[in-house]
DNA sequence: CTGAAATGGTTGCGTTTGCAACTATTTGAT
DNA sequence: ATCAAATAGTTGCAAACGCAACCATTTCAG
């Protein structure tokens, strides 16, 4: 039975404030700037916010498999399967069977396509000149590394907290899935 | 038609890598940390994400309605709703309704709900630390001063664009709503 | 050479999401 | 005092999500 002191007003271990919390910040922010990109293309151009993520890959490299589009984009393969298959229908995308191994496809823009990417990229790209404007180049730079930095090491953190829970992880088998979704 | 150049090669305007992107590269870091601070609780606890923003707000704040729950921890209000419906009937928050105002009830957590509270910080907050550490505490605030300076920035951009579409908005009414949900 | 494991990709399914519409109550203008 | 507009919160619904299971093909071990 937990025993539920109501606040400890103690001073030491330092209260837990949602909006000083860096990784709900984070959130809060990654959020704001998605919204505010996806506002500027997805009236216009009719695509979400995924399958702008897939156009602006394919936009960069040309020629990728579904499955190097889901890895450099950080997307769930099913989230790219389907909304590839969209842009397909729609005359965005094109597919063309790799013969040497006839599992995968390569993926690229169509002519349409391809004017879509170059009608968005520099939408894209005045956003961030505007979400940065107002900083020097000092605070630019620092903004790029604290964002490098904290990926870096999240990344690793996050392997480290995985190893952990699949060494100890045999305890509460009874707790579910726990699905994780956004923030 | 639109004439699609395939990639320009002109070195004046910057091209668009997603992963120098900062709205991509943001949304990367920020779903990593929270599948790093989720881990840490959602299995031992049984507490989804959304739910833990409920009984972190409600932590801090002891005695709060759904709105300013939703206002405070940027939730959509269903979101709120269902999620604080389930977190009542698992006795985890407790519902009083305003007797001053019969639209609103004050929520609070239960003892068992401060519990989790009590729970959950100091893993959330060892979270923080661990994820941080290696920085010294110049960088750390570099950190803490890019993500304030982005949040404000890109707020008043979100509004400045909201009130650029809501001018000239009228263009292309054939265009679906474009739900804007995560990335 | 054969069969097991791995890999690329799709699909069925139950859950979660956000929007729109709704109820109930309060506020504000006339 | 009355009625329209605003506000708190819930719910129906369709879309989107991720997981698990699956098919097809390739790789790898023995």
């Amino acid at each position: 039975m937990a025993t539920a002191r109501p606040a400890p007003a103690d001073p030491s271990t330092p209260r837990l404030e949602l909006d000083r919390f860096l990784p709900y910040r984070l959130n809060v922010l990654a959020a704001l700037t998605s919204d505010g990109v996806a506002r500027l293309y997805s009236r216009q151009f009719g695509v979400s916010i995924p399958e702008w993520r897939i156009v602006a890959t394919l936009g960069e490299h040309v020629k990728l498999t579904a499955h190097a589009i889901g890895a450099h984009s950080h997307m769930h393969k099913t989230k790219v399967s389907r909304a590839v298959g969209d842009l397909i229908s729609r005359g965005v995308v094109r597919r063309e069977i790799n013969k040497d191994d006839l599992r995968e496809a390569f993926l690229s823009l169509t002519a349409e396509g391809r004017a879509i990417y170059e009608g968005i990229a520099p939408l894209a790209l005045s956003y961030e000149v505007r979400l940065v404007e107002g900083l020097n180049d000092v605070e630019r730079a620092a903004v790029n590394d604290a964002v490098a930095t904290l990926t870096r090491r999240s990344r690793a953190l996050l392997d480290e907290i995985k190893r952990e829970q699949a060494k100890g992880g045999k305890q509460d088998p009874a707790a579910p899935p726990a699905r994780l979704r956004d923030s």
